[in-house]
DNA sequence: AGTCATGATGACACTCCATGTCATGGAGTG
DNA sequence: CACTCCATGACATGGAGTGTCATCATGACT
């Protein structure tokens, strides 16, 4: 991270960061799959969200199951680490292949929810609509609490976010037959 | 596309590309960024979102916007063409450093809507969540196209997804206060 | 016809990412 | 004390991607 700051990410070669962390070049591809990974390494929100949806009660509506869920993750893992978090999310917009591996990880967390929801019984097709909605709503609220002030908690962006999707839905009403 | 569909993208080097075109490797990265593009170059849905949402008249409803125009977009660029997309797909499913880049193409058109609805004048908040929602039906219903029967139009399975999403917001109600 | 500018391509060298392979050494185990 | 196991180092290699200069075809201008 101290490398990365001086000199963003592209700059910054593997054998760099293997000497400043006292290993080779062979060893940080070890542990690391490939430079990007070592962002992003140890991601547990895809776990987070299989958990939550194989345990919630059955019978609950999936979208309040899906603002409910990403309440819970935001509260437990992100409750107070704004400063902390946004750094981070600022090195990863400002480089486009972090951007890329970023948009990966969103892919993967989508298939995890989308996984979820199958589990729950509920069919492929409407569980890809509701997987898709529910980390939509979760990267939108998630770039808006890290762009805003650093009093508004990010649940309370969470449920704004899914009130404007409400309310788009509402005013655009049904599907023309 | 013949080297990839023998041998797949990962084993198939710019070298082997290039000779098979008749050109050296440096001509190669003259016309492609890097050796994933040879897949995605030439993408024009962006521009054609940001059209669409320029032209578009006032005081539709946003979320009737994105249905209408997702489907105009299926009925102009993809009517027809199931067969040919779906071998590309494939490809692009069947490789990890395709997927990557599929996603990061994705988050180009989901910025692409988000500007489109913002010099519609909606506010950024409202936008993003615009933007995701839009993107995130055009994909699950592309996919469900190109996995399901030739004989369903885009159109239709565009239609259904909305569906599914209308009636999981409806089931769910408001955020809780 | 001759000259010149332009742009595309080839040729070459180079850095960095990523991986396969074997050697080494230290921590436990009997 | 020998032995196994595992992490790391050392080394070699190949492929991606880029900078730089030379070459050559094209077309405009005189």
């Amino acid at each position: 991270m101290e490398l990365f700051a001086t000199q963003g990410f592209a700059a910054t070669t593997v054998p760099e960061i293997a000497a400043r962390a006292g290993l080779t070049t062979r060893t940080f591809f070890r542990y690391f799959a490939d430079k990007r990974e070592v962002i992003f390494a140890g991601d547990e929100i895809p776990q987070l969200a299989r958990d939550y949806l194989a345990s919630a009660p059955a019978g609950v509506a999936p979208m309040r199951l899906i603002v409910d869920g990403l309440s819970r993750v935001a509260a437990e893992r992100f409750a107070g680490r704004r400063q902390e978090v946004a750094p981070v999310r600022r090195l990863v917009l400002a480089d486009e292949q972090l951007r890329e591996r970023d948009a990966r990880k969103r892919a993967d967390l989508t298939a995890a929810v989308r996984d979820g929801f199958n589990r729950r019984g509920i069919p492929p097709s409407e569980a890809a609509v509701l997987a898709e909605t529910a980390v939509a709503l979760w990267h939108v609220a998630l770039e808006q609490w890290l762009s805003g002030p650093d009093d508004v908690p990010l649940p309370t962006v969470i449920a704004e976010c899914y009130a404007q999707l409400r309310s788009a839905v509402l005013e655009a009403g049904p599907v023309p037959p």
